[in-house]
DNA sequence: CTTTAATCAGATAAAATAATCTGTTTATAA
DNA sequence: TTATAAACAGATTATTTTATCTGATTAAAG
């Protein structure tokens, strides 16, 4: 299989997408994460309590607690979400396994691949979670089974 | 982690990028292939068995025996050996892993995504074996320990 | 014809990733 | 103040991917 993010990171975008699109310090239970978007719970909240480890997102302990973004979601970029859960070795590294691929030594891929990476780069750089609210909401919407 | 392509992937096109920088019609032994790349020869082995299977690959059995290319490096693409190996679901999934991901139900990346998707497609579409040869004979120049 | 060196086939092992379970702590609300 | 529902911590299990092993078959070369 080809994989761009792991599991941990889809979801991790995901649910961090998904608190963007409530009211700004609702907080909401891992449980309603985790039904909303169909992934498991207990899976969820790990990955929710490490971006709180992060600095993305606060918690809420005990009855009627529950996750919420950190910051403004105009100031979590996906590039964040993801260099917290997957790391940004991926866009350090070469596609085709070669080492020390670099430019003095560059695999037949380097230059063409560099260029689609920095364009990948940019666009998570550029979209923040406020952004994609109203998309996100529009695809929430369309969840049901 | 995040990944483009599996660890079969990546050993599978440095193995036809190998080939295709040998002379024409040159048999190759997995334990040559494994060596010069420096990756398990087993698995090169098993991964070169495959595409023989895929019909991208010829095997030659017995003493001398060993792997070449079965058409001529130009009418190999790398897509065609993503596709043997890894499969193009990658081009054809949701990079968020939201379910249902359509132009009908797009996820919150799916143009700007899918934009990308199609230039990465394109570029291994397009890119042949015969056409990265130079460049693979240098890296294999400085893969040296 | 025998030795040797290769692919091939299938089983197995090891490592990484994904998912689940068990119990503890914490805070709300009845 | 007690019951409840949540995060949290850590261990465990399951699944997938990566890698290795064992033996069989094949073909070239002495």
């Amino acid at each position: 299989m080809t994989v761009i993010f792991s599991k941990k990171c889809e979801y991790g975008l995901q649910a961090v997408l998904y608190l963007a699109a409530k009211d700004a310090g609702e907080v909401v239970s891992s449980d309603d994460i985790a039904k909303k978007l169909n992934i498991p719970k207990e899976f969820v909240s790990k990955i929710l309590q490490s971006l709180t480890d992060s600095g993305l997102v606060n918690s809420k302990k005990g009855k009627a607690g529950g996750f919420l973004l950190a910051k403004h979601p105009a100031n979590i970029r996906l590039l964040d979400v993801v260099a917290a859960i997957d790391g940004l070795e991926i866009f350090n590294s070469c596609v085709l396994g070669f080492p020390n691929c670099s430019p003095d030594h560059p695999c037949p891929l380097h230059e063409k691949w560099g260029a689609l990476r920095t364009s990948a780069y940019n666009m998570l750089t550029e979209q923040t979670l406020d952004q994609l609210k109203e998309k996100t909401l529009n695809k929430i919407a369309h969840l049901e089974v």
